[in-house]
DNA sequence: CATAGTATACTATGTGTCTGTTACACATGA
DNA sequence: TCATGTGTAACAGACACATAGTATACTATG
């Protein structure tokens, strides 16, 4: 389970770390009784501050996706999969409408941003392992 | 000009208000010698502080969009028009592509993505006057 | 039993955003 | 002249995010 933090996007990291956890596991990176990665070791990794990714971890817990085993560390519940599938598709949607909620008002046309849109997934796959 | 600011976007209000004033001159909703709206006007009609609404006027000023005529208002400058013809590429590029890095990152497939992106797209244009 | 690894809890600090308020200097029009 | 409009400035407070440090409790392992 590998991450993406971006320092520099508006969103905060804690919430990247749970999107993309939730989609891990959607896509199958980790399975029911897994366990995540220790918090100190992502911390220690992405360059962040434990307690970033224990609020994140919680986060997490609260939706479903792990339980908190003391002492061992998260695991990976067996209703995740389904959960995270669901949660998925509302997240990218969530993050694609607000983008294009300016494109659209900014009045470059639905062509327009088929076409920015086209050059990212280019770009994007380029960059995929 | 009108504004259509978000409060419970990730995106900080100021940089909304900066990015909809390029978006209108860009657009030729307002072009050079013409006056933007008051600080306070702007405030009261989004019900949001005065000084946020300024903060994103220095920027626009700091950009070269606009230029401060003291005790008059903020008049669009001569440059505008290619300024932010260039600058509204960039937002809505930088926009797109964050949107879509998690997108991509999620395991969706270019096709879905593509689906979301149509879906948005016809969810905009019908809100659109 | 001791040790190491885990999550959890709490306090404190810094930064950025936003708000609310007050005051000022300048321009405009009645 | 005076009232009203403009942007600008300064301040204090609230809140969210992130960081840092410390302490605790639990589990697994040897």
């Amino acid at each position: 389970m590998l991450f993406d933090i971006n320092a520099d996007s508006h969103i905060p990291k804690y919430e990247q770390i749970v999107s993309q956890v939730i989609f891990g596991v959607a896509a199958g990176s980790a399975g029911p009784g897994e366990m995540l990665p220790g918090v100190r070791e992502v911390a220690l990794r992405h360059v962040i501050n434990f307690n970033t990714v224990a609020k994140a971890y919680q986060e997490l817990e609260r939706q479903g996706v792990v339980i908190a085993r003391q002492g061992r560390g998260m695991e990976v519940t067996a209703e995740a999969p389904a959960v995270c599938r669901t949660r998925r598709k509302e997240i990218v949607q969530n993050r694609i409408r607000e983008a294009l909620r300016e494109a659209v008002y900014s009045a470059l046309t639905a062509e327009e941003v088929r076409k920015l849109v086209e050059e990212e997934l280019v770009r994007a796959n380029g960059k995929r392992r």
